[in-house]
RNA sequence: GGGCGCGUAGCUCAGCGGUAGAGCAUCGCCUUGACAUGGCGGGGGUCACAGGUUCAAUCCCUGUCGCGCCCACCA
């Protein structure tokens, strides 16, 4: 025990740093692989290295942090596994911009001295989201954080993706990517989000070409690939059409002739009937173009401009329909004014019928914000629907297990539809792809430059030049690797052995299809078991409106403002409190400040021990206790902890932080110490001795119960209080329930005390008496038990019920007298000065009408034959007691309010 | 179009067959020797609606309405 006092207040802005700093130099984080203790491991979820904490990191790695110090507690080696992920599009982004903003371009310095730039920003910056992830209490491991472009992971890479393409799981097509304009690479299909636009559909009449005068109408939002459509589809059984299958259509602007073909991807009811197919540019029509055997040109560069490289050699002059002089102006335009051009030119042509507005959804670049383009490029693909049966039956087995269960749902509602994965991306910041060519396009997938060289020569029979592929491998890629590349894989580390599979992953339902799945895939092919065994899954942080935080509605609370405002404990006692199953986070400042405030009452609370000689007594035995009171706190701090530990099994974030939030604040608190208070005042007495061990023994308990999700608070009253001598609270034993005497009598006993207080309290309060003002406590009707009681409880009874003795009512009833009823007693108040008969007598009518009301609904109950005879036994038992006990009460209000006259 | 979730006190949410709960807000009283970042007490709910199952429904089933999200479609 420090022999400072306390302060009167937790300075968390000086605590928190000091604390944080120790247990991170004393080791206190760190796994230890070799050790015989169970491991225990969570990946974190690696923070983009460009990102900054925010409020949904906040909330993913508290609740990670809570189950790793409580394991550690539990005496499992626990790994929190730090790190960071490079974020390929991102970064480059990032460094992208800062280049700009000195006017250097990428591709004027080329990627050599590019990446070295990214490296410099990372070695500058990439350090920022770690450190607040400090300040939040994080305990990760930060020895062995990792990167995921350090050198291990990336031969993790390596080794996946060679592995995979000799197993034939990644290969190489020439097929529709979503091509983002801005960035200029492939993305997948999970970066493509829909948006809603508002635009027109065009309806474009073509010229059939065998019969002049005639035309087919096509509808369309995007008019301007009109320049690569390669056919018309009609429904087979569209009579309207039927007659024009296997004719064809001039094409305005070009003058190419293509078919009218019969495919029932055509709808009769949309648009016209007839739609035109261009299939480099449009992921249906690619489908159709296939069936029919369509030419497939592009006509969109890779920043989004008319090339008319593949489309205007076949462009011929038709009268009034094309012209090569014009379809030559719009090449380089780009494709927003590609289609303005266009329209213009149909409307001149006269072919352009009609325009409506439309709205539809459109795909857009998660990233860069713009429509993303269909375009038919050369990629590398990743073979998941193989890789995801593994996977599937995993989840369907329980070896992996989601938490709400409901989400396992939606992941094998996408793993059982899933699409070629497309890996590679036109970056330069990332994986590069582990892939050399030979002179005539022959690719040699190895793990090192030699290897290719020399499986070259053995391909070819002499030495040639190779060329490297200049593609990156998409930032999920390596991040699919994260549980076991961080633990040193391909090497078969300790660590690898000990803790993996992982225990759980703690993370978004946003990231199930990015992260969680592709971990799945991975984890399984190349460790043959899952990487975790529990998937969490958190809702999303919301504004206290349940609106969603975005910096445009300005509505974004920024975690770390608010751990300097409020204190680390008390934003993650918020985040853990509001984290109930299925449910978003909707965070208010009031929230925080009424946990806050639950922080101020422990550490009052720990004052109040402290000026009362409550200290650590590790040689006390709570089954050496004797008195109802401590029997009764010992037996209370035991369930309390029986509810934390199942609500944090069943990952009930919200369920540990109510039960200890109860069991601190109302039971110890407002109860226990309360009731303590007039023995403590007698330091030198034997009652006083008793209870300052049971005190000390459940303060003990409450500081290693919280401790998890306030690790600040706790560890600066278990040091100052000299809770255990062999090291700090961080790797203190997590509780074990006491072994408590007579815990049944003890709670019979304070449900007594406990409700003749709360009597007491009512009734002063009801009819406005003023704390100044005490009387005695006369007792009628009372068994000699219940007199013993009061005996007994004689000071706490007149400290907090503010009477000055008890005794039964002797001859006569005084006069003006508030009364209550407790049990076979009615407790009376002679209270003649100060009392308001008048409420008195209302105040007691209600509590009979009550429990008369009570009474008969009961009675009802128990007068339906098929009740009595249907329900469990007990259910009719206990309604016989429950009416017995309310019809005495009644009719002991009734004689109350009898007497008052 | 398919799927998931949610409608419980003014607000945010627990509860999920057998007497409706918490925090905050609100009202009243109280500066009592841990704590006014506090103490004590009170008011406030036809548990969205309609059917059904059951001795009994906020809880289970069906449907309706409202809100949110995901996927698909995107002529």
């Amino acid at each position: 025990m420090s022999d400072a006092k306390l302060d009167k207040s937790f300075n968390h802005a000086a605590a928190e740093p000091r604390l944080y700093a120790r247990w991170e130099e004393a080791g206190d984080f760190a796994c230890h692989p070799e050790s015989p203790a169970p491991g225990y491991c969570i990946v974190i979820p690696p923070p983009n290295v460009t990102g900054s904490l925010h409020i949904g990191h906040a909330l993913d790695n508290t609740l990670q942090d809570i189950l790793i110090r409580w394991r550690r507690m539990q005496g499992r080696d626990a790994l929190w596994q730090p790190g960071t992920d490079h974020a390929g599009i991102a970064t480059q982004m990032v460094v992208e911009r800062l280049l700009g903003a000195q006017g250097v371009k990428r591709r004027d310095i080329g990627r050599e001295k590019f990446l070295e730039h990214v490296w410099n920003w990372k070695a500058e910056s990439g350090g920022t989201i770690t450190r607040q992830l400090r300040r939040l209490g994080a305990s990760l491991d930060w020895q062995r954080e990792r990167f995921t472009m350090d050198e291990g992971l990336s031969e993790a890479v390596r080794e996946v993706f060679v592995t995979l393409a000799r197993q034939g799981l990644i290969y190489r097509d020439r097929r529709l990517v979503n091509w983002d304009p801005v960035f200029q690479t492939a993305i997948s299909d999970l970066e493509v989000e829909s948006r809603e636009v508002k635009g027109s559909l065009w309806y474009i009449r073509y010229p059939v070409a065998e019969e002049p005068g005639r035309f087919i109408t096509v509808a369309t939002t995007r008019p301007e690939t009109m320049l690569a459509d390669t056919g018309v589809a009609v429904h087979p059984d569209d009579e309207r059409y039927r007659d024009l299958v296997g004719r064809h259509v001039i094409l305005p602007i070009t003058g190419r002739r293509v078919p009218i073909v019969a495919d029932s991807y055509s709808d009769p009811e949309k648009g016209t009937g007839a739609v035109k197919i261009t299939p480099a540019h449009d992921f249906n029509d690619f489908e159709v173009g296939r069936r029919h055997g369509l030419g497939m040109p592009s006509m969109l560069d890779p920043e989004g401009r008319v090339t008319l490289a593949e489309i205007a050699p076949e462009a011929e002059l038709v009268e009034g329909i094309a012209d090569p002089a014009r379809l030559a102006e719009f090449d380089g335009v780009d494709r927003f004014a590609a289609r303005k051009g266009i329209v213009a030119e149909l409307e001149r042509l006269e072919l352009l019928e009609k325009v409506e507005p439309h709205t539809h959804a459109v795909p857009h670049g998660d990233r860069s914000g713009v429509p993303i383009e269909p375009r038919l490029t050369m990629q590398w693909y990743a073979d998941a629907a193989t890789l995801a049966q593994p996977a599937i039956a995993a989840v369907e087995s329980g070896r992996t297990q989601f938490v709400p269960k409901q989400w396992e749902n939606t992941f094998f509602a996408w793993m059982r539809d899933i699409q070629p994965w497309c890996v590679s991306r036109q970056l330069w910041w990332g994986h590069q792809i582990p892939a050399w060519y030979g002179p005539d396009g022959e690719a040699f997938v190895e793990r090192t430059e030699a290897e290719a060289y020399a499986a070259a020569e053995a391909h070819y029979g002499r030495r040639v030049e190779l060329q490297r592929d200049e593609d990156v491998l998409d930032t999920w890629f390596s991040s699919a690797l994260w549980p076991f590349s961080t633990l040193g894989w391909p090497a078969q580390t300790p660590a690898l052995a000990k803790y993996y599979p992982t225990d759980v992953l703690v993370t978004g339902f946003d990231i199930i299809f990015f992260w969680v799945a592709r971990m799945m895939m991975m984890g399984l092919h190349f460790m043959g078991e899952v990487p975790f065994r529990t998937v969490y899954i958190h809702g999303l942080v919301r504004d206290e409106k349940g609106q969603k935080m975005s910096k445009s509605k300005g509505n974004v609370m920024d975690p770390l403002e608010l751990v300097d405002e409020y204190g680390a404990d008390a934003v993650r006692f918020t985040l853990a409190a509001l984290a109930g199953p299925g449910r978003d986070v909707k965070m208010g400042k009031a929230r925080i400040e009424g946990y806050r405030a639950f922080r101020t009452k422990l550490w009052n609370a720990a004052r109040f021990a402290e000026m009362n000689g409550i200290r650590p007594d590790p040689a006390w035995d709570p089954a050496s206790a004797t008195l109802p009171l401590s029997r009764w706190i010992l037996d209370a701090a035991n369930n309390a902890l029986a509810e934390a530990d199942a609500a944090l099994e069943a990952f009930r974030f919200d369920e540990y932080a109510a039960a200890t939030y109860r069991f601190v604040w109302n039971t110890f608190c407002d109860w226990f110490l309360e009731l303590a208070k007039p023995a403590l005042n007698q330091p030198d007495s034997p009652e006083a001795a008793e209870l300052r061990g049971a005190a000390q023994h459940v303060l003990g308990t409450i500081l290693r119960l919280l401790h998890p999700v306030m690790p600040f608070v706790t560890t600066e009253l278990w040091e100052h209080f000299g809770y255990g001598s062999d090291g700090d609270l961080i790797r203190a034993p997590w509780p074990q329930p006491a072994a408590v005497a007579g815990a049944d009598e003890a709670r019979a006993e304070l449900d007594w005390v406990v409700r003749l207080i709360a009597e007491l309290r009512a009734v002063r309060a009801e009819v406005n008496v003023p704390p100044s003002v005490t009387t005695p406590l006369l007792v009628r009707d009372a068994a000699p038990e219940s007199l013993a009681r009061a005996a007994r409880w004689i000071e706490p009874i007149r400290r907090m019920g503010r009477v000055t003795e008890i005794r039964p009512l002797e001859g006569e009833m005084p006069k003006g007298v508030a009364q209550a009823v407790l049990g076979e007693a009615t407790l009376i108040l002679p209270l003649a000065e100060v009392i308001d008969l008048g409420a008195e007598r209302a105040r007691l009518a209600t509590a009979r009408d009550k429990a008369e009301a009570e009474a008969r609904k009961v009675e009802q109950k128990l007068a339906n034959a098929d009740f009595v005879a249907r329900a469990k036994p007990e259910v009719v038992e206990e309604n016989r007691e429950r009416l017995a006990a309310l019809r005495a009460e009644g009719e002991r209000l009734a004689a109350a309010i009898a007497r008052i006259g």
